[in-house]
DNA sequence: AATCCATGTGAGAGCGCTCTCTTGACAGGG
DNA sequence: CCCTGTCAAGAGAGCGCTCTCACATGGATT
């Protein structure tokens, strides 16, 4: 008691309370508040009460460092964004994948370390820190196909899992949701609208979803008996105003479209008023679903459908696969392609009263 | 040499060598290593190149837990956004904040630790970990009236900046933007166009934005001898669908304005659209201006004036107020207010041509 | 009654690092 | 020639924790 007192002041920053301290208090060792402490079933009822208390007295909180010392384990998980280009700045979706991740996480007491490497140098340094093992895991989140972090990660042995699916072959765990099939419905959806000339704003194609989406786009047009044809496809980034850019050429090149498939929300918004600044209504002359179901698609004019993708769920189970291969000793990679579902809304509504 | 191999070759985990066994390759102390990795100027040159040779040899990492346990600093800094609407979803606000704060941390080596609470439940939480001590200083970010969070922060000693200024007088460092004279600026703009019907949609009260854009409106208002009127203002949260609403409300009871500051650009774009389906031309009808500068401002139609905060800035200064505060024997709060600059765009060109 | 095992608890080593204190070498002043 | 001052480098303690091992106890088994 006196003991706990001849330790200065300054330490309330430190969060105060040792095992030491605990153990001197409810009149037992060090090591026995260690299995209090873990929850080790191997301590009697009386004894737990006891160190309990003293915890609660003392309002003791173990320190990481020491326990990380000799548990060789971080307790934290690195959460790399490493997305080069304007996009992380508009689409909601790293917010709500963030959201996802942080509530597995802190629902498992580890740490989310958040990385966000900005150019190539930065990517190097993150590379780096994580080959040296600062984290027991990573997650990363946007894979552009050039991108040199898996290989490094996965060289250095830190687990790993990636979003969305890798392009080319490589032996890692990766959550992504079933881009080709979500895009698929989209399309059949504005075929069965009775549209005929569909076109579509592709995302990026250096990256699973804007390859899987027009996939999907060109897979609907084949079941309907439509063909694919090139003059029907742009290409653009994943924001607003990369999908304005992308329609204005799509509709300088096929004035005649009467449907667009969006690769996300944001490119739809951008289309949508690049439609109707052309006199073209929507959904009348021209039907639009995008992808994502983000919170702008219930407030555009009109409302958009869309592909729902299970933003928040995609980061759960980032966080689940990668928790189970660092703690199993599960070495084989495992996969989840999540659902989509589609939503109707008034973007998409049907050419004449069926 | 031979010790060096004779650890586990699972090690590749934890980064492997250690201060020992650099400082046997090397052919000096421990310490003299910790000397060399740490800069520490009391190193004759041949000595610091034998050093610093092992090490790369080693591929040697300083192991932070270890380090950790007798510095008593984490090295990592938390930071908590703590919003509990949908803000956070839709916003391109928080992506852009974080980037600049991570800029900032990671050139000082400090990791960023993200908390994202979601319910009262885990704010609690939250607290409970923060004022463990885990982190050496933390980041409080999109500040409310009712939060809990710097009250208890505060009192258990850690250092913190927050951000917005929050309102109720505190003790605390903030970073913020001047809000009301960048609020003020724009209306002033709008009534130099011509204008003299001028509507807000205010941001949420109860945060400092909210309530100084609109203090900076009627400022403004008073300024051109316009004197204010509540039926042109309105409130919504930050977000598209809210300003469509607030849009709505004020169109119905005020439908002679002649234009409207809007206190985010999303709330712009939801007012903008609203605006379009009433029929009103904008900026001939009716002239909107927004506040932010998001990437959402220059793909409406028209593309939006609107002012712009340095939004990365504040994370810098945010971090940098931090790491002062950790550092230094400063114990007094700070504060920092950025300016504003009002960005030009069509959406609040002059009524009728000068 | 002697032996066994199961169970609860304590003693003590050691994780990798920093930092104070001490030692050793050498230069210059008395 | 000894003493002192300066500077580089080493020795060693100790940060707070976990975990292995040893030990004590008591009831069941032979």
């Amino acid at each position: 008691m006196e003991e706990a007192l001849t330790t200065p002041g300054r330490d309330s920053r430190t969060g105060g309370a040792t095992l030491e301290q605990v153990a001197k208090v409810a009149g037992v060792s060090r090591a026995t508040v260690s299995r209090v402490v873990n929850g080790s079933p191997r301590v009697s009822g009386d004894v737990r009460r006891a160190v309990e208390a003293a915890v609660t007295e003392l309002g003791y909180v173990p320190n990481r460092a020491a326990r990380s010392l000799v548990t060789r384990r971080s307790d934290s998980i690195a959460v790399v964004i490493a997305e080069p280009s304007g996009r992380v700045f508009s689409d909601p979706f790293f917010p709500r994948l963030l959201r996802g991740i942080s509530a597995s996480l802190s629902a498992r007491d580890l740490q989310l370390v958040l990385l966000m490497p900005s150019s190539v140098s930065e990517t190097h340094r993150t590379a780096d820190y994580l080959a040296a093992g600062h984290v027991d895991g990573v997650l990363l989140a946007s894979l552009h196909d050039d991108d040199p972090l898996p290989g490094r990660i996965a060289a250095a042995g830190i687990p790993m899992v990636v979003s969305p699916r890798p392009r080319r072959p490589m032996s890692v765990s990766y959550v992504d949701v079933d881009n080709r099939g979500g895009a698929n419905s989209a399309v059949a959806h504005l075929v069965a609208a009775g549209r005929r000339v569909i076109a579509t704003v592709a995302g990026p194609l250096d990256m699973a979803p804007g390859v899987d989406r027009l996939a999907g786009y060109r897979d609907a047009l084949l079941d309907a008996g439509l063909g694919s044809d090139p003059s029907l496809e742009v290409v653009a980034d994943f924001t607003q105003e990369g999908g304005a850019k992308a329609m204005e050429r799509l509709l300088s090149a096929r004035p005649d479209i009467d449907a667009v498939f969006a690769a996300s929300d944001l490119i739809a918004a951008g289309a949508l008023s690049v439609l109707a600044a052309s006199g073209r209504r929507v959904p009348e002359d021209v039907a639009v679903v995008g992808f994502d179901d983000s919170p702008v698609a219930s407030s555009t004019r009109p409302a958009l459908t869309s592909v729902r993708q299970p933003i928040e769920e995609m980061g759960h189970e980032m966080a689940r696969l990668l928790i189970d291969s660092i703690e199993g000793a599960d070495r084989a990679p495992r996969r989840v392609i999540l659902a989509t579902e589609l939503i109707r809304r008034a973007s998409s509504a049907g050419r004449r009263v069926p």
